[in-house]
DNA sequence: GAGTGGTCTAGACCACCCG
DNA sequence: GGGTGGTCTAGACCACTCG
């Protein structure tokens, strides 16, 4: 019975109340990437409750995608590793139908900046560092991107090395900034390309763009980046699943 | 003890081989929708397991969207009711910023026929009903649809009347037909209009297209629609959460 | 071999729904 | 009031991981 549950509706099950507690230690950073959380019997024993009580809880944040059972070794952070690609949203087949190479980054900018209008109401700041990029496949342009990402909780951003990045971003926010990005809403449209995206994608201005715009949120819930990515809409293809 | 579980694999863990068996139960249609399947307590004495076992099978299936609790009364099919309504991906709102009026649906043509090649391919089999549809909002037409159902699931669709059809086909399947779809795959993609769909969406030949193609699935996994619609790019919006 | 999560038991009491 | 699902207990044994 050592911690308290903080701060959590008396009238809230165990579980829940377990839960909640759990998940604020986990944005609190208490626990590292590799390190894992205690051990489902010593929650029982600290937390004052049945095992079975506390694998409810734990269960909750598993399917939440928080946390990641290892049968035999413990309960982990799970790393930021959902699918948030935005080549998804661009099927580049060879010739033979199968998909196509690793897709590569190439850094164009990346500095200190106020947020453009759509960002700032996104991320609730305009004091943002600005990132251009243009990825490819193949050597093939597919996306053109502007990123902005919250000054404050990416102090430093701006001079790391170039050779700290690879092809994905959120890794690296988690492992330089500690920041987890837990979901993201992308939203998709359609649009025409001007002359500098143009230039970029080897299009002709006019052609038409698939335009998709993301803000991703922090394991608290709070917006950190901001994004609108731009490709040749003949090249989109996505694919949903529901039910 | 009195329900032998059928065919499943010994080293399954039990609450598996519950769920494998009610999902089974549920396929062959023993419950209507309004009826509840057997009471936990009832589940553990006819299978000889735990009511902690019965619930995490049950867990399951309410997980997958198959089973719908409701505390006090039972258990019961879930009706289907996912939002898998096309207009998700066209966002069409009145000039104070409103969603707009609810969706209308003119049916253009319904015969049986012989599937296009993709149908076909996507269903398994040639012998179909053919539904041409333009759908629109606010009478403005959003939506050129091309559907088609296979004929053995769907014996005698080409001579309900017309009076029978609301703006949502999967309501009609499930209640006149038993067809109960669980989970559709959405493709998207962009394209230009032909002659045929620039004059139906009131477009021109050329205009850029979204296009969506769907193939939804039966409770036990038969491709059981495929469809293929057609909107104006421009109206298109889509929204996608991640994580 | 010690510790972890995975499965399972055989109950308990509660909140809720409905006839 | 009787039956339902919702929560919870205090254990058990197993499969797995790792030093």
């Amino acid at each position: 019975m050592a911690h308290r549950i903080p701060s959590a509706d008396e009238r809230l099950p165990a579980y829940a109340r377990l839960r909640d507690a759990l998940a604020s230690r986990i944005a609190s950073g208490e626990w590292g990437p590799n390190h894992p959380i205690p051990s489902e019997a010593r929650l029982a024993r600290e937390y004052g409750i049945s095992i079975g009580t506390v694998r409810k809880a734990v269960d909750g944040l598993v399917a939440e995608g928080l946390l990641e059972r290892r049968q035999g070794s413990g309960t982990y952070l799970r790393r930021p590793s959902f699918d948030a690609t935005l080549f998804r949203f661009f099927q580049v087949r060879g010739p033979d139908g199968a998909p196509s190479s690793i897709p590569t980054s190439e850094l164009i900018l990346r500095a200190r900046t106020k947020a453009p209008k759509e960002a700032e109401a996104a991320l609730g700041t305009d004091d943002v560092i600005g990132i251009i990029r243009l990825r490819s496949l193949s050597d093939e342009p597919v996306l053109f991107e502007e990123l902005y990402i919250r000054a404050d909780r990416f102090a430093g951003f701006e001079s790391l090395p170039d050779s700290a990045f690879g092809p994905l971003l959120y890794p690296l926010y988690f492992d330089r900034f500690g920041v987890l990005v837990k979901r993201a809403t992308d939203d998709l449209s359609f649009g025409r390309a001007d002359e500098q995206v143009a230039a970029r994608l080897k299009l002709k201005p006019g052609d038409p763009l698939a335009i998709i715009r993301r803000t991703a949120f922090d394991i608290d819930g709070t917006p950190v980046e901001w994004r609108i990515a731009r490709g040749s809409a003949a090249q989109f293809h996505y694919r949903s699943e529901i039910g």
